[in-house]
DNA sequence: GTCTATATGTGGATAGAC
DNA sequence: GTCTATCCACATATAGAC
């Protein structure tokens, strides 16, 4: 199925900020992938950072709809948790790729502010879910040693987007196993 | 005190580079913070790849040292990740700054297979540190809930440094805090 | 909507005088 | 060691034809 060039611009642009950065990659680059030329681009996005807010919200809409499959497909907290650990792994595409919003969190500029509220965002909706994930967890005793649900959510995006890191920078997903092993062995 | 021209280069591009990132600073801003012309830098660092060399070199041998410091006046396992934790909040900064390695993690040119090798060899000295650590917390009892050391390292260096990213993106010391509590609680 | 052509700025890097 | 001057590549962005 053919997508339209906006679309196309998106999935160009979101795949090429996730493995280098937003600063990582041009309208050149764009231009070159989907096949048309960079002026064409600032038709539908007059400016990058009109680009970033783009990237950034559909990326937030598609994870909303992520952790809502998740929480109809899985109903013990800590099959949910498996699943969102396993979309961040699979989100590494072998070592090359980061979540965008760790990616967008070390780009200097380029970034409106809105973009940032767009950054913030997100992460405030992971860790709802993720503290309602391990509320529930603790409830059904699906995850072991749970204390507190909301700073085990706030802890647990930081190991996840950590773990991302470290495994990007090492070219290598075992690295992020071995950073969630701990995580992964509470769950039962 | 005065510091030489060429260390007073490295110290303005690691502050540079951990608020902006490798690729977020320039020979110009270097030149313009430490009074002389850029083409003058050259001279030092005959190319940015050379620089990056040097940042993560320096920076690495930095935190051999500050691991032996901590190992000196700090016995317990507890007390000895205690300190850990909180060099890397105050690297923070008040959120502006981020550890070089996390910054340098992101940038995608500029560095050299040298440069990539060094962080690589920075992440491995930090899992060993780690793992003795949480060993000796096992040992004496200052760390609760040890299972594998060597998967405690992995998982806190992971969670020390995505920890960091969360709360660059905020701009906002709290949110380092609020990822590491569950650690910290973990400390006797 | 997409094109060609171009403006304008900034990046890293070099040559050669002092 | 540091300077001035300059080069070249590439970035985002705009104007106007089709």
């Amino acid at each position: 199925m053919t997508v339209d060039t906006k679309t196309a611009l998106l999935n160009s642009a979101e795949s090429a900020a996730r493995r280098n950065g937003f600063d990582g990659f041009s309208y050149a680059d764009l231009a070159a992938e989907v096949g048309i030329r960079k002026a064409s681009i600032h038709y539908h996005f007059p400016s990058k950072a009109d680009l970033s807010v783009a990237l950034i919200a559909r990326y937030q809409e598609i994870f909303r709809q992520v952790c809502a499959k998740i929480d109809t497909e899985k109903t013990a907290g800590g099959a949910r948790l498996a699943a969102l650990i396993e979309r961040y792994a699979d989100a590494l595409n072998g070592g090359q790729s980061l979540c965008l919003c760790v990616a967008f969190s070390v780009s200097r500029d380029g970034l409106s502010d809105e973009a940032i509220a767009h950054m913030a965002a997100f992460r405030r909706m992971m860790l709802v879910w993720l503290e309602t994930v391990f509320a529930k967890g603790q409830a059904d005793e699906t995850i072991s040693d749970v204390t507190d649900p909301k700073r085990e959510a706030a802890a647990t995006l930081a190991l996840l987007e950590g773990a991302q890191l470290s495994a990007r920078a090492g070219r290598d997903v075992a690295l992020f196993n071995a950073a969630t092993a701990v995580l992964q062995n509470r769950i039962k």
